[in-house]
DNA sequence: AGCACGCCGACT
DNA sequence: GTCGGCGTGCTC
């Protein structure tokens, strides 16, 4: 709390929200100072950062003498007002300290640096002539009629009034879209955000803008880049040189003076969401940040979020569809294949005898294949035939993976790991052997199967280097290879011309699983791989798009067999609808870690009989173990929070979290807690 | 979250 | 005799 007074000034500081010391502390400083300005102040013993704020409302007992700012780094332009409402709505909706979050979004490198050395880099950036003489301006392709229709909705005042979902399946050109309404904020002076989901995603996004945009400044902002980078990315953005910005979610914070247009390319992606320390929604917060800055903001898709979709419905977006690819190209054939009537025994070693001939003819005609198995390593577990020991890692509730190459045994949610054991750790028996198969016995199996055959695999394990998935992706495209195995990380965006066939290997497993996203998340991987055949026009029409499934009657598989996304987000609609579950219900996530799952569950127990649940308008479930409930030897336990009602449920939060403080000291052994609003797991 | 202070076990 | 374990408390 702090009050408006000479020669003080109000400071968010990095400090954790649960903790009494939140909110706005007061310092004392000669000099008035701007909100927006970038300070260190004392702390106890530390210096810690903190960013000049307005002043809250008036303090009943303002503390009896101030310590002063320690240096205000002035170099720096202070951080503007819209970024400032951005960042106070992100803290509040998200339920996290306001300077924790507003520093958590800074780069890290800004906080090293003293006064005099920002103001060298600034003085550097300011004397860096304004990118290289201006490339003609390329030839711009025709418009398709959709494209053109949409363009012309977002050319209007009212086309731009509400969030445009760009409802567009692969291939339709929602890309140029993106160029084409970026060409209209530069052209009015204006800066553009483009977000994407992932890294890997950038470098061709990246270089599509840099065509286009000869002579403009772009610039990338997202975790992979050097600290110095990123620090000098962001100020170029902040300075308003940049025209363009592209990133990942955390470019949704980039300081933006002139903004003008965002762009969120699948916004359907799980990726937007932040999943530690703040964990918010880049979709989300770029929607807020649009409509409070009075820009335009652009989600493009094939297959929307349940959520923006239902926006759309209640005529809160506008949808523009792109349902036609470029070049007239249909959409592959999808083909299953029930396991069920493979012949017993040969389900777990094979692909089905179809799905193999079918990929033989494409290497025979020098097409290329691409094939989905969403699990790293050889096999996900070792097992004993003589004792059943499985290879469970000791700090996580998690089997280790077996990885074959490195003849290792991996957890892979702590990394744990350990070379294989030659014999069986609990009976020494010799004869341990994999069960199921990841992406590495996939190739082999397939290497085995079609000799003639160049097989690669690509995946988190393949592309661990620097510049190894650049290089891997380009050995495909040059050809060089007939069939591609990998994870998932394969069916997102890559634009492969050659793949005429795409198969999912084992698509099942997101059907059984008890998260109520699980269809929407597995639908849209499936209908983003099915993208990824036949993205030349001449060959669309012969494209097939294959899915191993136990469970060929699910009504997911028939919507997709037409491609037909609408009647399946209707139907799941209805679901969540009946069930009371998002887009219809709004949920938050308290997460409690502790060195036992009784201390977990006790904290949680008693942080729940804190509301009065009927008066708060929200239903409480009880404590639950995550999927994962015991991580690096942490025992977790998570308990959800549901309300038909947004503002009901915020202010019960906004009231609640600060008094689990309250409750540490009665749980021996509670290490932390958080929580999530939206969560996108539960 | 840091970083202190503070009170009990095995080491040079 | 100290070094150090982490419990508890404070930070404008």
């Amino acid at each position: 709390m702090t009050a408006s007074w000479p020669g003080r000034v109000a400071v968010a500081v990095e400090t954790p929200r649960h903790t009494s010391v939140s909110g706005l502390l007061d310092y004392a400083s000669e000099q008035p100072l701007a909100p927006g300005t970038l300070v260190r102040v004392p702390l106890g013993k530390r210096d810690v950062p903190g960013l000049v704020w307005e002043p809250g409302p008036e303090a009943e007992a303002a503390p009896p003498v101030l310590r002063p700012v320690t240096v205000a780094l002035t170099a720096l332009p202070p951080m503007g007002a819209d970024w400032r409402a951005l960042v106070a709505f992100a803290a509040a909706y998200y339920q996290r300290g306001l300077g924790e979050l507003a520093l958590a979004v800074l780069p890290p490198e800004l906080r090293k640096l003293d006064d005099t050395q920002l103001a060298r880099r600034l003085k550097k950036l300011a004397g860096a002539p304004p990118a290289a003489a201006a490339a003609p301006p390329p030839a711009l392709p025709e418009l398709s009629e959709e494209q053109a229709a949409a363009l012309a909705v977002l050319g209007t005042p009212e086309g731009r009034a509400k969030p445009v979902l760009l409802h567009g399946v692969t291939g339709s050109g929602k890309t140029e879209v993106y160029l084409r309404a970026a060409a209209d904020a530069l052209a009015r002076g204006e800066q553009a955000l483009v977000l994407v989901p992932e890294i890997n995603l950038t470098p061709q996004l990246e270089a599509r803008f840099a065509e286009r945009f000869p002579g403009r400044v772009l610039v990338s902002l997202h975790s992979a880049l050097t600290p110095a980078q990123r620090l000098r990315h962001w100020l170029q953005a902040h300075l308003g040189q940049a025209d363009l910005v592209l990133g990942t979610r955390l470019a949704v914070f980039a300081s933006l003076p002139r903004l003008g247009l965002i762009v969120v390319d699948e916004e359907h992606d799980p990726s937007f969401k932040q999943q530690e320390g703040a964990r918010y929604s880049a979709r989300d917060l770029a929607v807020w940040r649009a409509h409070h800055a009075g820009v335009p903001v652009l989600l493009g898709s094939a297959t929307p979020s349940l959520e923006s979709w239902q926006r759309v419905q209640e005529g809160r977006y506008r949808r523009l569809p792109m349902l036609q690819r470029i070049g007239g190209g249909a959409m592959p054939r999808v083909r299953l294949v029930d396991m069920n009537l493979l012949p017993r025994g040969t389900q777990e070693r094979v692909l089905a005898p179809q799905l193999l001939e079918a990929i033989e003819k494409r290497i025979a005609a020098g097409e290329q294949s691409l094939l989905l198995l969403n699990r790293r390593g050889y096999a996900p577990v070792l097992h004993c035939g003589a004792c059943a020991w499985k290879s469970g890692c000791p700090h996580c509730s998690a089997w280790r993976v077996f990885h074959k190459l490195d003849r290792t045994l991996k957890c892979h949610h702590c990394g744990y790991s350990e070379r294989v054991p030659r014999a069986c750790p609990e009976c020494g028996n010799l004869d341990i052997a994999p069960i199921g198969r990841g992406t590495e016995k996939l190739q082999e199996q397939l290497a085995a199967l079609l000799p003639q055959a160049r097989v690669a695999r690509l995946d988190a394990d393949t592309t661990r280097a620097a510049g190894s998935l650049q290089q891997q992706l380009a050995e495909v495209h040059a050809g060089e290879v007939d069939v591609l195995v990998g994870t998932q990380m394969l069916a997102k965006g890559h634009d492969f011309r050659r793949v005429t066939l795409v198969a999912a290997i084992n698509a099942d497993g997101a059907l059984f699983s008890s998260d109520f996203r699980a269809p929407e998340r597995l639908f849209a991987l499936l209908m983003q791989a099915a993208g990824r055949a036949g993205r030349d026009a001449e060959q669309a029409a012969r494209s097939e798009m294959w899915v191993q499934t136990w469970s060929p009657t699910h009504p997911l598989f028939a919507a997709l067999r037409k491609h037909d996304y609408d009647s399946f987000a209707a139907a799941q609609l209805e679901e969540r609808q009946a069930a009371g579950l998002p887009p219809f219900a709004h949920l938050a996530l308290l997460r409690a870690e502790a060195r036992t799952a009784e201390a977990a569950t006790g904290f949680l127990h008693d942080a729940a009989a804190l509301i009065d649940a009927a008066t708060a308008g929200v239903t409480i479930y009880p404590p639950v173990p995550p999927f994962v409930a015991k991580l690096a030897d942490v025992e977790r336990m998570q308990m959800l929070l549901e309300s038909p009602s947004r503002a009901a449920l915020q202010r019960t939060l906004a009231g609640w979290l600060p008094q689990l403080n309250g409750l540490r000291g009665a749980h021996k052994g509670l290490l932390r807690w958080a929580v999530d609003i939206d969560p996108l797991a539960i």
